[in-house]
DNA sequence: GATCACATTACAGAAATCTGTATTGACATA
DNA sequence: TATGTCAATACAGATTTCTGTAATGTGATC
């Protein structure tokens, strides 16, 4: 099993239940706490030149921001940050995000190894994710496992997120194709963006820009 | 103090908390429970029935979905639900949410006593609020009492919020204009209709309507 | 009653959106 | 090579958005 543990969870009571899991449950003893996203990091850079590396680090996406400035305000950042030094490391996340879009891009985009949803059933879900992960498996949330939810999910590419992205923040298409050109990402062309959103209406069955971008928000996609 | 307390939470480990922190630091004992909406309502109408009314409600916002079909979805169903009946109960929201303008919106709309943030801070600030609601006040959280947050805030009225909640839809301000004249709500024109918008932008600092529904759904007020 | 401030309404025009059709080019397959 | 498919592109138009100006109405104050 893990020897070595870092958990990354602001509220301190779900922080101690995480442990007391681990504790009681599946034998682990060598925990480390962080509330904080820095915290967590300049704990994970210590262990690491020390060469006592965390082998699992189990995360909450969001943390709430207080008085401590902080440079990471999401656990996304904080994924992305150590597995830059550590790719090997393996990451659980647990959070309150049930929407399928939102998980379904952590596994796809950060290759996090398991994730639980906070919940009823919580404490039972982290124990079999954390075996699972331990045997080098990828655990979905049951929810979303065997799910057609993560099969017909709408494909999003890097361009799709790219428009909606910009979209949101109030350019115009033609704005935004001039930018695309500047970065000499294509396609560009008046069209083929027109024809891209277009799709995303049919996709989300949106009426229009200002639908589909309320349509994506809601969806946690942006 | 307060005798008896219905307490809304479907987390079991943070509804506990609540319970031990009523029974531990204020000393009440006479609390019921429950994890779903439907569930709170139902004992809230037996208590009501049987003249043994609940005299506080302490209730989360955000009630996550489950195998249960519940015909109440949200804490501010509940709250409007149990307050049609006893309109004087007390009650405290204890919530994630952190956004300015949606608590700002429970105290004006529903008339909500008290606030609590889950947080780092919780159990102090939830004595300190069942203590000040008893006594009559309204307790607003410290983060939002006495900071320029509430005063400074973005007044939105009924027509704002509709404006916004159809944009969001995707409807036209053409179609917009149609439903507002079937409902008599006025102003309906064509002109007061794109001022309003017009305004919204400025407050928002938007660029257009679709960047403007992005920020309203990013603050939560959506 | 006169005046001022303010909200509603009407109208108008430039810009952007959205939806079509038609053409071109790239790529895989027979 | 020939063919079919798909994406990118160009172009066009009808609709909607967004921003002005000007006219009208309403309520408060002197």
């Amino acid at each position: 099993m893990f020897m070595k543990v870092l958990v990354a969870e602001d509220y301190e009571i779900a922080n101690q239940g995480i442990i007391k899991v681990l504790n009681d449950k599946i034998g682990i003893h060598n925990i480390e706490e962080a509330k904080y996203c820095d915290d967590a990091y300049l704990k994970f850079r210590k262990a690491h030149n020390d060469q006592e590396v965390f082998e699992l680090l189990i995360t909450d996406l969001s943390f709430r921001e207080d008085h401590k400035i902080q440079t990471r305000t999401s656990g996304i950042e904080l994924i992305k940050d150590i597995r830059s030094i550590q790719p090997d490391i393996k990451v659980i996340v647990y959070s309150q995000e049930n929407r399928p879009d939102k998980i379904n891009m952590l596994f796809e985009k950060l290759n996090i190894n398991g994730y639980v949803c906070k919940g009823q059933h919580a404490i039972k879900e982290l124990v079999a994710c954390v075996d699972g992960v331990y045997q080098g498996n990828t655990v979905w949330p049951p929810e979303l496992a065997n799910n057609s939810a993560a099969n017909t999910m709408i494909h999003l590419d890097d361009l799709d997120m790219i428009l909606l992205e910009e979209l949101s923040k109030g350019f115009t298409k033609k704005e935004i194709r001039t930018k695309l050109k500047k970065q000499n990402i294509s396609p560009n062309g008046e069209s083929a963006i027109d024809k891209r959103v277009s799709k995303l209406f049919d996709d989300f069955k949106a009426k229009n820009t200002t639908h589909l971008v309320a349509i994506v928000k809601d969806l946690g996609i942006l």
